[in-house]
DNA sequence: CATGAATGAGTGTTCATTCAT
DNA sequence: GATGAATGAACACTCATTCAT
């Protein structure tokens, strides 16, 4: 009988739990849906899954958003303002050598790659970048345009203190930190096949990028 | 022939060509496909937009292809078979000097990271991965894995001829490219606002893994 | 309430209600798919149609079943239950003679014949079966058999008390109401062009399978 | 490498069988139809499907039948058309005693009924009837309605020879084979799930239609 | 504020029918 | 005549969004 009539376990009517704290509401819904973005992208994405996550219904979300679109760009830049700032001032004072700087933001760097947040927000600037620009564009100005400036600051330094070699081609800085993107991206698609040791895979980076391949001659 | 409008009666409804293109029709629609699907993602791709581009109706798809996922895993794994193959050869029979190899290796790589197929293959691996991940193993397993071996091969055989650091990290190769695999990303998302110079870049990777940014001490 | 037509902008586009009714929507929709499907088959039925006909729209249909088959099985099957069971007590209980009983059960028979849901399921269960053998057999185990086997008792009881004779063929108690069923498929099919008047046709069949044909020698 | 392109084993591409006899086609398709419309109902069958069956492809009907209505009413109509013509002559002729003449015709209505056609055509009529009207017009004006007149004939012959009781309601014929259409009912239905002894069933027919069940008094 | 039933605009897929070969 | 690739009009089903309660 009635084999399989969906019906939400009639019974459960009574208005049981009122929602804890409301103000909390919108920030609960951007860590669902980001979550879910992360996963799945954008248009595969289902409001009622955002909604589940964050416990409450669809129609919910429509109260602090005005549509999919929003939430998605809220989500995301709201993931995207803390990220880089609390580095720019370890910049700006340290007083050791360049050598340690660059092994202490790379460091950081790897430490922030292993934090979920970021790698994923990466994650959605290369699936959706396409379809919303603005968002690519504010991630850029925000926080990958000021890394890059604090690079180049760090070679230069490093230059300017006789650390590093004269002739580093400082207008490519991106190279100095371009395993430790690549890491970020093997752990989003290859680490179930082959998993990085991330520890090891440092290491090789300051390694390599700090001493280079060949032998002293 | 076979590409004529019909023309009877003409200036009436317009231009409803039926190509016989038997032949050719599975490869035009997985290069549609791929093109699509690398743009905007599985799930955002319309059917309907795949066969426009294709020059043929909808339905005309599931003549050749079971369904979506059939058409987006065909065109993904079509790309991906040719990938590697040809640069295998050149590492066994190289006989000039490791630094040479690895320069040539290099290049190689950043010419395939330029063509859009491998770049694009690439996106589609960190969009969709999670949800196809058969065709993460299986690029892995026939590009990724390979590719990774070979630059261990490189490494050790410019250890044993003494060219390069005999303390060298080999287990993680891909920290020698990952500078370029970074370039990949770059291409794919800040490109429009912040273009790379791809051979500036390509220099300054090979001068920094190569030597290092250290001064000669 | 619930049932008033949006009246902003009168003479817009018109009246477009929402109608609230959790409960009842289920029943409405088996009540309008089985009508739907009744009269076209379960492959020529189309979702709108039910949809229309319950006066909603085809997505809600999917809020309450999860698509056209389990809406179909559902509809066939909420009409066979109630069938049979009230018949049952009759023959348990009844101390009259057995040709008054048998007169009786023929007598409910018809009447459950004309009524237009047992025709309907009848004529589903010839359309559909081969393609939902569940069906039939739900049908058959919940209904068909059950009324055989009571045939079976009413015909062994007429036999145990003299009434019918010895030697009838109790196996085959299907024969004594195939002139009923016989009937349900006339109304089913050939009705417009030759009516059958039921009343007539009930008694011809009771005086013939009491009587026979044969004249008392 | 190619998952599952359709691809008509290619190699297979020469000429080979010409059609056999261009004579026979139209009676192959109206075969092959009324076999798969039997099965699965007009809407639900598919035009492939019969093509298949006939050894031809989909194309190929077209150059027989207009359309699929078209080919359906056909093999319909050319089924009913042979059905009872032959019994007609029987009933004229007959000179022995009315009870053996509604014998015979009893037996030769059970083994048509066996006989796969005229079941099937009886289920076409009851699924499809409401969508193709003038077939079922067709069907009672060509079939049931000389049946009909037919056993009227018989029952009248039986009172007038003394044979059969002079009160038997021979205004409504169909009862007397009414056990007969219950058992072509049962056998497209039931009779997977609880097979019909047609041999006992026919007798037990015979044997209460001619003596009822009353005990003699 | 929150709910969740209902909507309606899509989108994937099927299939009768056409037509160049 | 026969083929089978291609079409295009449906149709089942999904899901973002709305709105009465």
């Amino acid at each position: 009988m009635g084999e399989k009539v969906r019906q939400k376990e009639p019974g459960k009517t009574g208005p049981k739990r009122r929602r804890r704290r409301k103000e909390a509401r919108p920030a609960e819904l951007i860590e669902a849906g980001l979550a879910e973005f992360a996963e799945k992208g954008f248009a595969a994405t289902r409001m009622e899954d955002i909604a589940a996550r964050a416990d409450v219904v669809k129609g919910t979300i429509y109260l602090y958003f005005d549509n999919k679109e929003a939430l998605f760009k809220e989500a995301v830049r709201s993931r995207i303002e803390p990220t880089i700032t609390d580095v720019q001032g370890m910049v700006d004072s340290y007083d050791g050598d360049t050598e340690s700087l660059l092994r202490l933001v790379l460091r950081t760097l790897y430490d922030k790659l292993v934090d979920n947040d970021v790698r994923v927000i990466l994650r959605i600037m290369i699936s959706e970048g396409a379809r919303f620009p603005e968002l690519v564009e504010f991630y850029h100005a925000n926080t990958v345009k000021i890394g890059k400036g604090m690079l180049t600051t760090i070679l230069r330094r490093g230059i300017e203190r006789g650390e590093f070699r004269a002739d580093l081609p400082v207008n490519e800085p991106i190279v100095v930190v371009g395993p430790a993107i690549a890491a970020a991206i093997w752990r989003l698609t290859f680490d179930p096949y082959d998993p990085l040791d991330i520890e090891a895979y440092a290491a090789a980076h300051v390694d390599i990028v700090l001493n280079g391949l060949l032998s002293r001659r």
